[in-house]
DNA sequence: ATAAAATCGGGGCGCTCGTTCCGCTTAGGA
DNA sequence: TCCTAAGCGGAACGAGCGCCCCGATTTTAT
């Protein structure tokens, strides 16, 4: 491992840098599909000079979504840290709002073809290390329900993402959001059993 | 509109059953992505004979859509008849399970470039009108808070297939939707006002 | 200023997929 | 049985896209 970073070329890292502005936004809007050619346009280069300074297309994306996470882990790490026993209720309301906005992390999020945990472990790694902390932290406050895990709140944050893209409207998303706070928080009676189960067959075509 | 449905020739009427079948084992478990000669293939048949039975991939794709719809609503009035307290959570998590197998189902409904009510008005007009009545039947029957309406129920549709999707493990599901059933439920005590709105933002690249 | 090295851009290759076309096959009435 | 038109399959076309190549251009050390 001799390291010999050569120092990039100004006009290089400029480019660089640029591409990956670009990319952000692009991969935000028209999600993880958009063609590698349009980054290009829109960065003002050449589809080669993309290609230079990321391999495949694929690992521009995994460029990106680590520093989603990374950004994400640090805001929430600050607000639960502000008040403990609302850090996961802003982690997740922030989660939803991003997929509003971020196409991109939502279907990184989501898995249709992009397994997180394969191609970007220690992020992920990161990322559920933190959920883990703040869903604790709520917990020990008593303003979450203490038979939820990591797991369970990343199935919400995908829930949350696909109902905030689904409703272009966050007026309307706000009369979802008390029913997802009421679920979470600390049932003061005994649950109904949850009926049926939904294992009813259809009948097929 | 003078109709001539001259009689489909025995063969052609045996294909395109066999056509529309595969078509709706294959979408569902590969998506509306899959390409029109896979569903050809599986059917043993070439892509010419799919295409003289429907003009597009779309109106193939549509057609199979409209048909689920349609079971679904049969479905959910005959649960909410036998019980209408019940019908809506009955509804839900069906439409979760719904989810975990049928993708090409949950990609219409969740509008990622299809539009269920242009394609299908009249199918999705009873749909909605299907959801509101048994919306309106648990909300009467004290089940269900009662400051929602059909919009919202379609978002949390959208919601719960995600999840489901996302948790190929049904067992895990189990731990989430007592969290939406409780959160579905009357309230017995006035909500705290959510706090944060999630609007902050995020630092950008 | 000058030349070597790094970088650029965009045309092109190979592949996938929706859709069409057409020569061959087969159902089914006379 | 025979004829005709409906039906069939799969080769082929065109468009979109990831990725590569190479002659032209720009940076930077001397």
């Amino acid at each position: 491992m001799t390291e010999k970073p050569r120092p990039l070329r100004a006009d290089a890292a400029r480019n660089r840098a640029r591409v990956l502005q670009v990319a952000y936004e692009t991969f935000a809007e028209e999600g993880a599909g958009v063609p590698i050619d349009e980054i290009a346009r829109r960065a003002g280069v050449g589809a080669g000079t993309v290609y230079r300074h990321f391999p495949t297309k694929e690992s521009l994306f995994q460029a990106i979504v680590a520093d989603r996470l990374r950004q994400i882990v640090e805001w929430t790490r600050a607000q639960a840290a502000a008040d403990p026993g609302e850090g996961l209720y802003a982690f997740l309301f922030q989660m939803a709002e991003q997929g509003a906005t971020d196409l991109g992390l939502t279907e990184a999020f989501a898995g249709s073809g992009f397994d997180l945990a394969a191609a970007l472990p220690d992020a992920e790694k990161e990322f559920t290390e933190m959920m883990t902390e703040i869903l604790a932290q709520a917990q020990r406050a008593g303003t979450v329900r203490p038979d939820l895990d990591a797991a369970d709140i990343k199935t919400l944050v995908v829930g949350l993402q696909a109902m905030r893209r689904f409703r272009g409207d966050s007026d309307l998303m706000r009369r979802v959001y008390p029913v997802i706070r009421a679920g979470l928080a600390v049932p003061d009676s005994p649950e109904p059993s949850t009926r049926g189960s939904g294992t009813e067959r259809l009948g097929s075509a």
